[in-house]
DNA sequence: TTTAGCAGTATGTATGAACATATAAACATA
DNA sequence: TATGTTTATATGTTCATACATACTGCTAAA
């Protein structure tokens, strides 16, 4: 605890700079391995602000399941902690990019479509609405691996002019302004027909791992539909779970 | 707003029954449209509570995303709410369990073998050890849909006598004081064989979402060894994701 | 020895008050 | 017309305070 200040001076409120101290507090192991935190009223005098604003802070870490509290007892980090990880996830193409993995675009194609049923209810668009359509075949430097298909929500404001051989997502949130927060996906398993071979290079009735996902921006609109084909013998989805 | 009210003498919190008056109030039509729910200090008034109660409240549905304030103009509700669950994340499995879909056995064999490299160094065991294998073919009334191969750790002390037919965790939990608590998972794509296309009842090439996945205790020490053949006609794994 | 009860402690609930700040709309000015 | 300016409004932040309640452990009575 000792290191930890706050700035009353700050434009950043008290609960936010508690909040950080809260989350670095908590990574310590004797923290993570089930020791009690300070109570709030501890903590409070120590940072000369009121009870309400350390409880705030703490709020958030309780909503997040980060933290436990027990009246009576006291706080406490929760065990093999869900959020911690999930916080952390990424979809697996952002983690592969993230790694360093040569990830590189094998054929672009943008093209402004009338979407079918599922994506306009999906979106909450009429149906002559045209979206921008995206389809890139992507892969390592042995070959293509994933083939995918986007489809952009009009609110966005994607055109078919703009350069999608940039990471996608920095021209999301740079030039138009959306953040990404939740993305939904299905995974499910289908052989490859004559189009997917062809594509990805395998043989017809291969198996493909498929992923259809919903990218939402932090109200939980969505902004991109997307369908992924992968080779599934170049891809493990990788995942870690935490039961409660 | 007119039906409501709050019962001071009530063992329910306060802000528990504005909580509760919120969720039914903001599926009404109208907030589902977009109208600005009343705002708080008129919430506090009208129902003779203090604004700080009312926002208790609202902090949750705010956190929950199912409201967003917008300072200087209003709280509404989220708009295009794609069933937000993003706390209570379990495998799949388990889900099916816990949404009680009638998961039976088709048959179970159990048998003490001797694993091979992989287990062995997973588990880290000497190669002569006999571990508990389990083979499980599940499914609902319609069929069988997914294959179980599990092998288990011989700290967990589990015999060939067990009864696997009761729910696994419950045993595992109850009688051998095993607390589950991370898997990690891994997910792929393959084609039928002839030996899966029989047990599941589909056609050699179909396609098969495979995973793979071990269970862990909460000192991260491995528990079970699990391999699973689903359908992929039956089955999509269906995630949610949060980025930070 | 067991148990009932009490005190200490930490969180839970609730209030009222004050001031900050973002937003939109009305208004005024160049 | 276009651009500042004011004002009303609603949420955002923060504080001090009081009492309720669940849990732990100690102590005294049965």
């Amino acid at each position: 605890m000792e290191p930890f200040s706050i700035d009353h001076k700050s434009v950043l409120p008290l609960h936010l700079q508690v909040e950080e101290m809260l989350r670095k507090l908590i990574e310590q192991p004797e923290y993570q391995n089930g020791k009690l935190l300070p109570n709030e009223v501890h903590i409070a005098r120590k940072l000369g602000i009121s009870r309400n604003t350390v409880r705030q802070a703490a709020n958030k870490l309780v909503h997040e399941q980060l933290l436990v509290r027990k009246k009576g007892v006291g706080t406490k980090v929760v065990k093999n902690n869900i959020t911690t990880k999930l916080n952390k996830w990424t979809s697996f193409t952002h983690e592969m990019d993230e790694k360093g993995v040569v990830f590189k675009n094998y054929s672009i194609k943008v093209t402004a479509v009338v979407p079918d049923k599922e994506i306009c209810s999906l979106f909450n668009i009429n149906p002559k609405t045209k979206v921008i359509k995206l389809e890139r075949l992507r892969g390592l430097n042995k070959g293509p691996v994933v083939y995918f298909i986007s489809y952009f929500h009009p609110r966005i404001g994607l055109t078919e002019k703009e350069d999608f051989s940039k990471p996608l997502y920095e021209t999301l949130e740079k030039d138009h302004h959306v953040s990404v927060a939740v993305s939904k996906e299905g995974i499910s398993a289908i052989i490859a027909n004559k189009k997917l071979a062809e594509k990805l290079n395998i043989k017809i009735g291969d198996p493909i791992l498929f992923r259809k996902r919903v990218v939402c921006d932090p109200g939980d609109r969505p902004i991109e539909y997307n369908i992924g084909y992968y080779r599934a013998d170049s891809f493990t989805y990788t995942i870690d779970i935490a039961k409660d």
